[in-house]
DNA sequence: GAAAAGATGTTACTTTGTATCGTTTACTCT
DNA sequence: AGAGTAAACGATACAAAGTAACATCTTTTC
């Protein structure tokens, strides 16, 4: 089971985080030939200033305060960077929560689920291939052909757990 | 396995389905002393007009058109009996479309998903303990306690796919 | 360096969902 | 039956999430 829960949910030098995901986005845009620009990587920072899923308009917000440019970062621009970002797999949408979150592990191929902590937000991604094959077998006997799917555990944390 | 797929993906007398649910969801509020009230009772069969998800605007334009009273229905009314339904587990919400759609088996306990087809939208539920082991499982691992689940299976369904 | 493609700025708008408050309807208890 | 209470509904206004369209600017390509 591949997750990064084990840092998610724990006290942990979070620079870290941002630093390698910041790394591991510039390499992947670079193989891809795809611009990584001031506001995407902007938008990707802000998304990844913790583990918890950020809104759109929560990024609104956040760069056009912290912003040294003058204006008010709008709406469009932030959508845009988003798609760009969900579309290279750097980050996902959390459908329940109206929410993104940045992707740990972005270039493997992955079938993704989320474990999102409803005390403290906190949100782990994790891939296993028993829940993979359970879906896939489940929906087989439906004669049903598996596309995409939305996973999203809502609970509790090990750290809020205590 | 528990599901309705098999009916949902194929020509069937859907005036049966429509009834049961009817007929299903007088009983269980009529058992908790909910009270199923017109409006209520039209929205849940706006709903179940089929087994493709409904947006609440949907059934605020549906309800406002058939409807043989004067006035247009508005969202609120609509909301309120939406949130009724669900808190009634008369119904499910798909995060993922942000839509409704009928409980084909209500009152029993079940851990569900949902298959939808991307092509006809026609969505069945399924309640499969393996999905729902395999789930506690990957979770337990990350030492996360599971509460609610949104599984939502996005695909093409056995009619679709000829 | 010109043309084309891609990214951003800006305005206005759509869709989805709620807070609030006043009124009406239904239930409860004597 | 009738007063009192709780629940449901009507209506207005608004918040939150997301997008269409078009102008402008920047980067790439040849």
């Amino acid at each position: 089971m591949l997750t990064n829960s084990r840092i998610a949910y724990h006290r942990h030098d979070h620079k870290r985080c941002i630093n390698a995901a910041l790394c591991r986005a510039r390499e992947l845009c670079d193989a891809r030939k795809a611009r990584l620009t001031p506001i995407r990587e902007t938008v990707l920072k802000t998304i990844w200033a913790s583990h918890r899923p950020l809104g759109a308009y929560e990024i609104v917000d956040q760069m056009s305060q912290s912003e040294t440019s003058a204006h008010r970062v709008l709406p469009p621009t932030v959508y845009r960077a988003i798609q760009f970002l969900v579309d290279q797999g750097l980050i996902h949408r959390l459908s329940s929560l109206n929410a993104y979150i940045g992707c740990p592990f972005p270039g493997n191929y992955h079938s993704d689920f989320f474990l999102i902590c409803e005390q403290c937000g906190s949100t782990a991604e994790c891939s296993d291939d028993q829940v993979d094959h359970a879906v896939i077998n489940a929906a087989g006997r439906a004669n049903f052909q598996v596309g995409s799917k939305v996973i999203e555990i809502v609970g509790i944390c090990p750290e809020c757990r205590g």
